[in-house]
DNA sequence: GGGTGGCCTGTTATTACTTCA
DNA sequence: GATGAAGTAATAACAGGCCAC
């Protein structure tokens, strides 16, 4: 099924759950829960209308400077705005928008899905900058017909999802690391077993591998940016024989040496007695 | 020092899709 | 093949903490 006649159906009402427009509306209630007398059992999902009601009628805002009541509800006139006039936008954007149904009890969240222009015009965004000040993040909510607050929690699952991917990646890249170092140690460890017992055999002619022919050994390879903080000095790490052997790493490290002082590049698998 | 806002991280809830009897 | 329940992945929304201002 096409997801798209799926967030068509129904969806056009554009009432929205929790509420209180920019910045971390969820938080700042909580704030204003704790600060004012409000009842703490209060449930914290509420329709964005009721929410804003209580909100403007001075209870919840009772802690906010004057600049910032006055631009919370400058969003929140905005927003009331936007669901009444989200029909006619729904029809372009094609009916997530700006939020949801109101339940039969009115306690339960729905969960939107974005259409995909809403979620290409979002990742388009994302690709140019991965953060939003306040004015990018309102313009490109009212481009969506969506709540500055929705494109806010979009932008924050998105960076979420984008370390969770790098996390991944890396990862999976240490995981080969390991496996060819164990095979590098393994192959080390042959060749000093063949070394000691050369030491009972006639001269040895010049080894087969010259320093030029030979592969560095994998950890030289490492990009820089799996050099990190040694966990024991809390040092950037200088491995001697990756500085001394590899262009890269020379760059690097005159990039972030400190003024006047040495340090080495960490490298997870080397570590050990360096430090 | 406390208030506020932005961001991160972890969690929850919902939706869409897949599998299987 | 059609169907509904169960399982799963994706993700919107939320909560709480941290940090800078």
């Amino acid at each position: 099924m096409a997801q798209e006649e799926v967030h068509d159906a129904g969806l056009a009402l554009g009432l929205s759950l929790g509420g209180g427009g920019g910045g971390d509306s969820s938080r700042r209630r909580r704030r204003e829960a704790s600060s004012s007398q409000q009842c703490p059992l209060e449930p914290s999902l509420t329709l964005s209308m009721p929410d804003d009601a209580a909100t403007l009628s001075g209870g919840g805002v009772s802690s906010m400077s004057a600049v910032k009541r006055e631009r919370a509800e400058e969003e929140e006139e905005e927003e009331a705005a936007e669901m009444v006039s989200s029909t006619a936008l729904q029809a372009a954007f094609g009916g997530a928008g700006a939020g949801a149904e109101e339940d039969d009890d009115g306690s339960t969240r729905k969960k939107l899905r974005l259409t995909k222009e809403q979620s290409a015009l979002l990742e388009d965004r994302f690709k140019e900058h991965s953060t939003l000040n306040p004015k990018q993040k309102v313009a490109l909510a009212k481009q969506l017909n969506l709540r500055p607050r929705q494109v806010e929690v979009w932008f924050q699952n998105r960076r979420a999802r984008t370390k969770l991917k790098q996390t991944e990646v890396d990862c999976e890249f240490l995981k080969r690391c390991c496996e060819n170092l164990t095979e590098e140690n393994r192959r080390l460890q042959r060749e000093l077993h063949e070394l000691r017992a050369l030491k009972f055999a006639p001269p040895p002619p010049p080894p087969p591998l010259s320093a030029a022919a030979a592969p560095p050994p994998f950890y030289m390879q490492l990009p820089a940016a799996t050099l990190t903080i040694c966990p024991s000095c809390e040092r950037l790490g200088g491995s001697t024989a990756a500085n001394a052997t590899n262009n890269t790493s020379k760059a690097v490290d005159s990039d972030v040496r400190p003024k006047g002082g040495t340090h080495h590049f960490f490298n997870p698998f080397t570590h050990s007695a360096a430090c």
